[in-house]
RNA sequence: GUCCCCUUCGUCUAGAGGCCUAGGACACCGCCCUUUCACGGCGAUAACACGAGUUCGAAUCUCGUAGGGGACGCCA
């Protein structure tokens, strides 16, 4: 049997990173057995579904590279079919009219919960052979409750988290349709399931409890069961649940952060899943590699060093020239138009080993094509009175010696062997001079970043400030 | 409250009864490299929640305890 699993989100919200993860399992999954995926989109809420937030989903996904095979499905496009389903089981006696209102269920679950029992639904209105109903009252629109076997057990092999069973007692019978006729959502998903052939169901373990009842509903209808297997969730860097206040929930953040989606797959597919020691693999390794048998069932805190750390490894792999097209659209977000010079290829090329994401790496580069005021300050602290003879010397030498490190370096030495100087003595100065800053790369590779007007000019107009 | 799930270094994890005096990675600390800071190299610290069993032998199996999480909607 070829492999289908779908990705199902409902558009409430951005694809935050634990759906992200789901995406990308149930995804990879289908890639590793030549399989299909399918993206559906649960839309059935219509107080919070939005187009925006599927636009966002599908953003994010396109961003991951996490690519569909069928779809997107809408389920309120499919309302037809629901309705259908609900028709046949009603007449199979499967499902029920339930007239109890709202307020009658609010004060039954409250009494239930004061006596310490679990909430639920009583089955005042469920058929049963030889059981009287009451009469239906004319002034309610009914919901349709879906009939729920009374006893026996339903249990799965979950593929993640081994065996899991539920006692049928400790499920009642739940609504399958609103009194608007709506179908509700763990029925949609049961139908979807069904008529798109999904054979794993890969999703969140918030949904464990909701594995029973579809289970149920799929055995009524006559389907085949797909295997289910329960992600844990995702924690936020301290461990609580993750929440708006953790920042980066949205994938789309991490894109903005200055995060390369590569880096973004590698970090979510080592949380919670593994194979042996390997940390740093492709997208196309891992879709190879990827199993559910290695899936850890614990919840995983997210980790920002790490990410940042594979994030670095990813930054040093690419290719300057695509590097420098990434960080252009980020400097001109700032207002910073890159021309030709400096080359800003050759700025992330050596910047790029320092830097744990894009937005650094801008920061590193944006020095390069500003108009510099050093912090005085700072200036002079590296600034000793032998070392400022030693820089004009240097200026006057930079004026005319090839453009390149190597001969720049030589410069460098010869102008300090001259004066009797230690590198720092001129390193320094020439860093904050240079860049504002006291940590950079080397200085030769640094100066040959520049153009030599602009090394001479940030040379000279220190010095002059300094001395007029 | 009831039901369900989870529990190996700070964090992500390896681990399917002997290969475990528990391995790797991130972080942290130290050393080396060095023109500052990084990168890189080397090294150190650091964990099987607890208690009973089963077994010649348990991180691995069973039961219990504790802690954590999830679910209990005419939300998804």
């Amino acid at each position: 049997m070829t492999v289908r699993t779908r990705f199902a989100p409902s558009p409430t919200g951005y694809l935050h990173i634990g759906g992200a993860r789901t995406a990308l399992f149930s995804w990879a999954y289908a890639r590793k057995h030549g399989g299909t995926f399918i993206l559906r989109i649960e839309d059935t809420d219509l107080e919070r579904s939005t187009p925006e937030a599927v636009q966002a989903i599908l953003d994010g996904m396109n961003w991951l590279g996490l690519n569909y095979d069928e779809g997107p499905f809408y389920q309120m496009q499919r309302m037809p079919r629901y309705k259908e389903v609900i028709q046949q089981m009603l007449a199979a006696g499967q499902a029920y009219y339930c007239y109890t209102s709202p307020a009658e269920l609010d004060a039954m679950r409250e009494a239930q919960r004061m006596r310490g029992e679990k909430p639920r639904y009583d089955g005042t209105w469920r058929p049963e052979m030889g059981k009287t109903l009451p009469a239906a009252p004319a002034d309610i629109k009914p919901v349709v409750r879906f009939k729920n076997p009374s006893d026996g057990i339903v249990g799965w092999k979950d593929l993640v988290k081994g065996h899991i069973e539920f006692s049928n007692t400790e499920l009642d019978d739940l609504i399958i349709a609103r009194s608007d006729g709506t179908p509700t959502y763990n029925f949609c998903v049961v139908v979807d399931d069904w008529d798109m052939g999904i054979t794993q169901v890969i999703r969140g373990d918030d949904h464990v409890n909701n594995t029973p009842r579809q289970i149920n509903i799929l055995k009524a209808l006559g389907a085949t069961l797909p295997r289910y297997a329960h992600l844990s969730m995702i924690l936020g860097d301290d461990g609580t649940k993750l929440s708006k206040r953790h920042g980066a929930v949205s994938v789309m953040q991490y894109d903005d952060d200055g995060y390369l989606p590569e880096a973004v797959i590698n970090y979510l597919a080592r949380l919670g899943w593994s194979h042996g020691d390997d940390e740093v693999f492709s997208v196309a390794q891992f879709c190879e590699w990827f199993d559910l048998d290695h899936i850890t069932p614990s919840a995983a805190q997210f980790n920002t060093e790490k990410l940042k750390w594979l994030n670095n490894h990813y930054l040093k792999q690419t290719d300057n020239g695509q590097l420098a097209n990434m960080v252009r659209p980020r400097l001109a977000a700032r207002g910073i138009e890159v021309g030709v010079t400096p080359d800003l290829a050759a700025i992330v090329g050596l910047y790029k080993e320092r830097v744990a994401t894009l937005n650094e790496l801008a920061d590193a580069a944006e020095i390069f094509y500003i108009d510099l005021h050093p912090n005085t300050t700072l200036l002079d602290a590296q600034l000793s009175a032998e070392s400022i003879p030693a820089l004009h010397d240097l200026a006057h030498h930079l004026a005319t010696v090839t453009w390149e490190a190597a001969a720049i370096s030589a410069t460098i030495k010869e102008v300090l062997a001259s004066h009797g100087l230690k590198m720092p003595k001129l390193a320094m100065p020439l860093r904050v001079m240079l860049t504002g800053q006291t940590q950079t790369p080397s200085v030769d590779a640094l100066v040959a970043l520049f153009p030599r007007e602009m090394v001479l000019q940030r040379i000279t107009n220190n010095l002059s400030k300094k001395t007029g």
